[in-house]
DNA sequence: CTAAATGCAAAATTTTTGCACCACA
DNA sequence: TGTGGTGCAAAAATTTTGCATTTAG
């Protein structure tokens, strides 16, 4: 984890970037909350603990820099407000499973992709750098729960 | 076309809501538009020009009425606005290539999706009921421009 | 030392809400 | 005719910006 921190600052340091309390609190927020998509406004109240006296604003336009440099990645859940998470380089393409019943994000990583963006680069000649997957429906709980009252459709 | 929106008022009503000219006009421009994306404020001007005097409340409101009636879907280009199209539950899913130079949205179809699906049920009891996929990059312009810069990465 | 970064508060944006009035069914 | 819908304006919520001050390198 130390390790990570480190590798970010360095990142920081050779694109000209200062190393500043404020932008170190953010990350270690980001790499202790690692499963979490947090929000700005989350990462403001969690830094807040560490670093009283930071400034929402230094927290938004910190997120900004850490999604320029490809270190954050913006997501967007449709609740308003944008959410943020570590990208993982090495690690495999995860997606999001999102409960329409209770809210709750779930992961899953599938690589299966690559063959159809293969397949859209040679059909399309957009040159694809990232994509988003994801699921809406209802997770075990809440489709368990949903079964009981056997309607068919919204409440 | 004609006969979409008087499906959808058909919908409306079986819903015990009202089909009120404010109501048809929002409906009417997203046939119109079908190609587009558009967020609540768009709507409103294309709308004003029909019905003068609507209010952007309304349009909010009816946007998120037809949402949740599932006769448009939220979706969200990371523009900071919340844009929406119509569902289309005959044609295939349809996905997003959305270019990071010019920030173009190109669409396109696969039903490649249902076999992963499948499998992520099986394993999670997930029920999945909709999915969004997103690829992000570069369409072939500005691809190509970036290729006389040959540069390593970012600018 | 100096340009970049911060904190604060004010502003800008997007979306929601309260309420009196209006109109669809 | 009555309830749901509408317009307006005000409020809420999220994000951005200006500027004086601080600080990392």
């Amino acid at each position: 984890m130390k390790n990570k921190l480190n590798a970010i600052c360095q990142k920081l340091q050779q694109s000209e970037y200062k190393v500043t309390p404020q932008r170190q609190v953010i990350l270690k927020t980001f790499l202790e909350h690692a499963t979490e998509h947090l929000s700005a406004e989350e990462v403001y109240n969690i830094v807040k603990g560490q670093h009283p006296d930071i400034g929402l604003a230094t927290v938004y336009r910190t997120l900004d820099l850490l999604a320029e440099l490809d270190i954050l990645t913006k997501i967007n859940f449709g609740d308003g407000r944008t959410r943020y998470e570590m990208v993982q380089h090495e690690a495999h393409h995860h997606h999001h499973m999102i409960c329409l019943g209770c809210g709750r994000v779930q992961e899953f990583d599938a690589d299966l992709l690559e063959s159809l963006e293969n397949l859209l680069t040679r059909k399309t000649g957009f040159q694809i750098t990232d994509h988003q997957l994801k699921f809406y429906g209802y997770c075990r709980e809440c489709a368990a729960k949903s079964e009981d009252k056997s309607g068919s459709g919204d409440i």
